[in-house]
DNA sequence: CTGTCAATTACACAATCAGGTAATACTTTA
DNA sequence: TAAAGTATTACCTGATTGTGTAATTGACAG
């Protein structure tokens, strides 16, 4: 029996080329195609596909806010992107809106019908390219960062400015005067390469010498 | 030309067998093939391959060690993994590790062969579970968007502070007087429920109201 | 059409921050 | 033992930041 899935992608003519690239003996049935999202909570609901490949960039209601929606109503049927844009931000907005795949349109279509098979089979099927990206982010993850030579002293003085602290607060709680927090700070910030406590909380937290939680 | 590539295996049948099927014309070329990480680094060294293929379950140093090693020493390695293992911490373990690629042993000796093609070419392949455990991972992280109720404005601002600029040059860059960005800062840290710049800072990366790359 | 909100500017005052210079003391390392 | 690095304090000076109050404009919603 043949998968049954919905496409989502508002230029018209790769809709219909993948329409009919999904027709022949696929094993899919494209049972509804459209140009944007505005209407996908109703559409999903009398069409329940096992499928939806979705597009990012569309007017109205976009591929992410469309994904959420999906996902927050019939959380079982999947959903694949399928789009040109490869950026970070764009790829793990969608894996946090929980797509089940992300392919880029530069996918070849036997590869793209492969794709499709893995996601009704329960995988999660994603470019190359996207694979990288999201291997790259759990490396940066858990990297054994370099401290920048901060010696612990510093690091504990950073680590007060970075929760907030005025220099008189780091001075109490360090139990040290304010000209040694000062003093501190100047190093730390030459160390850093920055020249202000706001830049040194940004470069603190964004190479993770400091971690909140 | 084929590729080099050492392997790190236990099974010494399963090594042997693996080390055949990557001796015909795969183009590949096996260079190496240990039962143990235990000296790695020397081989690494020694050796220099294209790529490793790593199991995890192995006396004395095992593979989630040996590639760390691998990868702070020589981080243009290639490292995929290739285990029976398919739970969450060894997976997750590896990635942060620094792992390229992360292959379970039901592959087939062909998606084998594809899958350290596509590592070849910088890729990141994995088993369609891994695939899936991965992006589960992401949707359970989902970050809520809180933006605070901060206007595109506001934003602009924040952005420029937290990118380390003075009131002056933020107030230069979106061509307001300092006046102005004062007043706005003021109401962003009224919003965030902070009462200096470091903080607001602290709270806009923490929050991910603003994002840096 | 009227009120609310965003964006803007201005001024004044106090607090804080950042830089430079200098000195002391205590470890650790060469 | 001497040199290097860390931790500490002090003082001075100018720049920056944060708060309060007040007023104007334009856009958008009811």
């Amino acid at each position: 029996m043949a998968t049954s899935l919905v496409i989502y992608e508002d230029n018209a003519r790769l809709r219909q080329s993948m329409e009919l690239l999904l027709s022949d003996d696929s094993g899919f049935k494209v049972i509804g195609a459209f140009p944007d999202c505005t209407k996908v909570l109703k559409q999903m609901e009398e069409l329940l596909p096992e499928l939806v490949v979705m597009d990012i960039d569309m007017p109205g209601v976009n591929g992410i806010e469309g994904v959420k929606k999906i996902k927050s109503e019939f959380p079982d049927i999947k959903v694949v992107m399928y789009t040109v844009f490869d950026d970070d931000t764009r790829i793990f907005d969608c894996l946090c809106a929980g797509a089940d795949g992300y392919l880029l349109k530069n996918t070849s279509p036997v590869k793209l019908i492969q794709s499709l098979q893995e996601l009704a089979e329960g995988g999660a099927p994603m470019s190359p390219f996207v694979a990288q990206k999201v291997f790259t982010f759990f490396r940066n993850t858990k990297p054994v960062e370099d401290t920048f030579n901060l010696t612990p002293r510093e690091k504990e003085i950073l680590e007060l400015l970075v929760r907030g602290n005025s220099y008189k607060m780091i001075a109490d709680k360090s139990n040290v005067s304010v000209d040694t927090v000062k003093k501190h700070l100047q190093n730390i910030y030459h160390k850093l390469h920055v020249n202000c406590g706001t830049e040194a909380v940004a470069k603190a937290l964004q190479h993770k010498i400091i971690k909140l939680d």
